[in-house]
Formats: structure tokens, sequence, C-alpha cells
RNA sequence: CGCGGGGUGGAGCAGUCUGGAAGCUCGUCGGGCUCAUAACCCGAAGGUCGCAGGUUCAAAUCCUGCCCCCGCAA
């Protein structure tokens, strides 16, 4: 099938490189403007740029992909059908109406539920014990489309952002495939959304993985691993800031205040929170290197009853008052009843 | 030239400012104590102090260049 690809970050390779090795011909590759990242800001090529251009694909990098004339370009290569994953950037309705099976997108969670930027973060963090991916017809409001496909999988109980990253992306890699064979074969069945039970998701914040010591250990444990390993959860200790990379919940009530050191032994650390008490596994200092906590203990000397305290707050970098709670979204209302446009 | 931290026996750190015998907490190996032990006691092995030059009587330490790791910022 004649198909135009448009995708930005890691999440989207296993896609691109499976409609390739499926002999689909990929007419063009979109993906958001190289940027100045990383250490010595450096420009870079978004990941899917660097696999299109291994497969020598033409590479559109539109900063806004409603432009006329962008549009246009889209238009004459003909596609028969657009599919999206993380592009990055909303799409006009002249877009999604220029394939003739229309534009799919590739979402890493079971809608109706976590509509958004971040279904994958959230998962974890809110506990969830199923996941997956779902293809859908997209529309012109976010993530509201008619659904093609889903298929969900079991969250591990260490799940992580990043193993749930890419086990769905490998996932939304295999499912897109078979729904594309039944769009050729006129078989896709269009499922609507139920609005009634969807709940958006917004971007994560580096500022959510600043610990709250208040909150129960349950709750800071998924965080932890839901923003894993980007952008991560950390705490300040002797004024540096400390990540925390893996940590197990102990079900247990110590007398001190919240984000203490209760307990430091030879090869365990543990913080008193709002509700029970977390052992710290693995952490890493700021300018250092990800180590075991025995490692940790071995150099450096921490007390019990040592404080460990939230960044906001701490130094200039405050964030006043509004603190971020990722545990515990609620379903977002104010999303029901929104007009879904259905396109055949 | 975006800002900053760091590379010291197997691990994690100190020592660098104020040059001059390689340190600390562990691990490993051997021995002892013990019903026993991840506990305790005694002993041992193991290091080109990231690489290359330079200064010096003398460099982990001062100077120059390079490599690698990490945090911030984007």
């Amino acid at each position: 099938m004649r198909i135009i690809f448009m995708g930005t970050p890691d999440f989207s390779v296993p896609a691109l490189e499976a409609l390739k090795e499926a002999g689909h011909e990929i007419l063009a590759v979109v993906t958001q403007p190289d940027k100045p990242k990383g250490r010595g800001k450096e420009i870079q090529m978004t990941p899917v740029k660097e696999k299109a251009m291994e497969y020598h694909i033409p590479v559109y990098q539109p900063v806004k992909a409603r432009d006329p004339e962008f549009v246009k370009i889209l238009s004459d290569l003909e596609p028969e059908l657009i599919v999206v994953i993380a592009f990055g950037q909303i799409l006009p309705k002249a877009i999604l109406d220029i394939p003739k099976y229309g534009c799919v997108n590739i979402h890493a969670s079971l809608l109706p539920k976590y509509r958004g930027a971040s279904p994958i973060q959230y998962a974890v963090i809110n506990g969830e014990k199923e996941s997956g991916v779902t293809i859908m017809m997209m529309a012109e409001t976010l993530d509201t489309g008619d659904m093609l496909d889903q298929e969900a999988i079991a969250l591990d109980k260490k799940e992580t952002f990043g193993s749930l990253h890419d086990k769905l992306s490998s996932l939304g890699s295999r499912l897109i495939l078979k729904t594309i064979i039944k769009l050729e074969e006129g078989t896709a069945v269009r499922t609507p959304q139920d609005d009634l039970k969807t709940c958006y998701v917004g971007m994560i914040k580096k500022s959510m993985g600043d610990i709250d010591w208040s909150m129960d250990a349950v709750s800071i444990e998924r965080l932890i691993r839901g923003l894993n390993p980007w952008p991560s959860a950390y705490t300040v200790w002797n004024g540096k800031v400390m990540k925390l990379w893996e940590a197990e919940v102990v079900d247990k009530e110590y007398e001190g205040a919240y984000g203490q050191v209760v307990e430091a032994g030879r090869d365990s650390l543990v913080i008193k929170t709002g509700k029970g008490s977390l052992s710290i596994r693995k952490l890493q200092l700021q300018g250092k290197k990800c180590m075991e906590i025995d490692a940790f203990l071995r150099g450096y000397q921490i007390a019990e009853g040592t404080v460990l305290e939230r960044l906001a707050g701490t130094s200039s970098c405050s964030v006043g008052k509004k603190v971020e709670r990722p545990a515990g979204i609620p379903l977002c209302p104010e999303s029901v009843g929104k007009k879904v446009e259905r396109r055949i």
C-alpha cells in the first residue's frame, strides 16, 4: 500500500520498520524538525528521521503540518493511507481527508482510557493491571477517532515506563500490519469510543518527579517506575539531587517525619512516607552513575534521621504551591460530550 | 564554543586547594572464634591514581592537550 508515515521518537521507529519490511511503499516520512539536543546542544535528527534516511525515504519536517504548502505536498504524493504514531503535531482536516483509507493512529493505551500525550507513563503511575495499543481512525480532536484494532498486555509488577514503552512500541508495530490488511480487504470495523469512559493525560513534566514523601509508599513506588527512565523521580539529599530508580514498598510504619531515613543498614535505606515506607534499591546522585543501594552506602555516610527534601522550595527553583499529583488522576468529565466527528 | 560534576586495587568513596611514604567502608582469599552466621577477631593478595606530554630533586596532587562517564539545560 502507498503509505505516508508520520512519527518522531523512538516509539515510532519499530512501526516504520514493520511497514517497510512488510513491503509497503513508504512514499514519505514526516517528522518533527531537528532541534538542538543533548550535551553541547548539537542539532540532532529525530529517531524516525534517522531510520528513514537509512531506508532512503524522503523526509519532511514541517514546523506546522497545517501549512497549506505542506498539505499540498502530501496531497500530491497520493497516499492511500497515512500512519501516524507519536508524531507530535495535530493534523488538520485537510490532511486527514487526503488518503483514500484515511489517517490511522497508533496509540499506546486501551482507548478510550488515557487519551493524550503520556498514556504509557500514567498506566504505570496509576498502577494499571493492563495496558495496550489501539489503532484508530484519526479525527480532528485529539485521540477521539473510531477504533479499528486493539490489543492488551498485562503490566509486570516491576514495569517501568521504559519497559512498557518498548513492549507497546513493538506491539503497535505488529498490530498496524493487521489493521492495514483489514483496511485493504474492507473488513475493518470501526468502533466509536465511549466518551463516558475516557480520560486525558497531559504531558509529563520534570517537576512531577519531585517526590512528595507525604504521599503513600505505593504511589511513590509507582511514580518511580512510571518516570523511569525519563524524567525520573528524585529527592534531595545533602543539597544534591538524588534520583531514585528502584524501590520496594515496606509495609511497616516507623516513627519519624515524612522523607526521613528510618533505617540505614549495610545494604538498605528505608524512608518513611505518608503511608508505609520505601526501601531504596537503586539510586543516582547528581553527577554520578546509577548504583545499587549497597554500593552507594559503601561510599557515602547517611545517618538514620536524615531527612530527604523536595527540590521545590529548598532552593531558588520553587514551583510554588501547585504540586503535581500524578497518582490517581481522575477521569476528566470535561471531555465527555465532546463532539466526535465521524468520517466514512 | 550552553552550564556543571566525575574518572584513585573488584565496588563505592577520601586524598588534589596548602606537591613529598596509596587511605576509608566493603568485597575477595587464608586462618580463628562460634551450634551457627551476612556477626566478630587475625592475616594476605590486589592499584600504570583515565591517556599523553610538561614543570619539579619529587606529581594522584601544579600546567597543557586528548579520551570516556554523568547531572542540568534544551
